[in-house]
DNA sequence: CATGCTTGTTAGAGCTTGTAACTCCGCGTG
DNA sequence: CACGCGGAGTTACAAGCTCTAACAAGCATG
């Protein structure tokens, strides 16, 4: 559907740019305010144009939004892939280095939630209920995830040159591969963590929250089983 | 602050109900279409009563959410606390009860979200950024909450009749009780399964969620390490 | 040059939250 | 009983949002 419209490359070029204006000033109305403060009118007023002018940008609210998400997903994937892989190359220990990788990207994936919380909350908020048009690519861009994820945990640093793609982690679940359940574990433990946190509930209740990620860590680990 | 008009009886009373069936229409609302879809507005045509009337019950749209919220919070928390009181009475086994009551707890947990996934998704929306003016309140029900998971995890039935209020959960932290961080932890992994599940996230990658789950109860039960 | 696609404009429908000003009814008190 | 106050409801309206429709202008290629 939708008749892709073949632009000329020069018009394109300009097209992808007005869209990442767009989308850098809805990261900061979202930095702000949160997902509900992201505003199309606010925005073109800000870049100088009025309202409807973004409507020949974004075909409404909801793409602009998944556009976000799809970013953000790929984003938070390569600040997982790059301390991982650099930690292989400074290698304090090759062969017990999955446990390290582990560290480094549960590390990571705090410290990306912590420093953009309205970006990582973005990340599970879609809506719950049905799929609308756009989910095709944001479950694309979740798989791409945990594709870097499956890699940290059974792979190595090869996730920052070329990180699994969806077609192999497909591949990994459909054998049946031990570690894709490890890493989605993982995965659900991380959020978990991080989804309160962000949520203020440890604070709202003295909970130390640093020595409980790292005690988290530690059965993530040390214990052979997790 | 807030000059608490002190009203007669029967008029407290028509309000709480005025108050209920609002809040009614909102979790219809909810059910279907999420948060978003919640509209004072709408809430009043349907109640047949004209649109700012309603502002005589809820301060504004906030209010309306954030006392949907600290319900939840309640409803979550009963749901918790009766399948592990009553699987204490018929006590198939008594000295090893503790991992049947994290079992119980765990299943009653996902199966609450799973029925009413909009609401579950409600209790970790709230503004992520400050504190609005009724967060004491939420806070409050979150730490309610957490005092039938520590009940459940070093107590036992008695959390169904006198779940623990949150001075004595203020007290267990305090005084450093490992149970606390074990019973935070419970929370946050559960939190992470089902937020992740809800979220569509295993669906989209095939992953059998029963399984994953059942996988998790047993680390947290099995293994004295969870 | 001329045609057509792309982009921008203004106008406006329809929705929302929330405020202001006004009416009305019932309850408790004098 | 009568009065009056407070709570509840009304309409009108401001300001904001998303998104559509109809129209004007410009660049780029045939």
């Amino acid at each position: 559907m939708e008749a892709e419209p073949r632009r000329t490359p020069i018009r394109e070029r300009f097209r992808e740019q007005v869209r990442d204006d767009v989308k850098t000033i809805a990261l900061e109305q979202l930095a702000d305010g949160g997902a509900q403060a992201i505003s199309l009118n606010a925005i073109a007023k800000e870049l100088g144009v009025s309202g409807p002018a973004l409507y020949r940008y974004f075909a409404n609210r909801d793409e602009l939004l998944s556009s976000l998400v799809v970013d953000a997903y790929s984003d938070l994937r390569d600040a997982l892939a790059r301390p991982v892989g650099a930690g292989e190359r400074r290698a304090e220990e090759r062969g017990a280095g999955e446990n390290a990788r582990i560290r480094r990207l549960a590390r990571a994936y705090r410290v990306w939630a912590q420093e953009q919380p309205h970006r990582y909350e973005l990340l599970f908020k879609p809506p719950l209920p049905g799929y609308d048009a756009h989910s095709t690519q944001i479950s694309e861009a979740g798989r791409s995830l945990m594709g870097v994820v499956l890699g940290v945990i059974d792979g190595g640093s090869d996730a920052t040159t070329s990180p699994l793609d969806s077609a192999e982690v497909l591949h990994a679940r459909s054998t049946g591969a031990p570690n894709f359940q490890l890493a989605v574990r993982v995965w659900s433990r991380l959020h978990g963590f991080v989804s309160l946190e962000l949520g203020g509930a440890y604070n709202a209740m003295s909970v130390d929250a640093d020595a409980l990620f790292d005690a988290e860590i530690d059965v993530l680990t040390d214990g052979g089983e997790l």
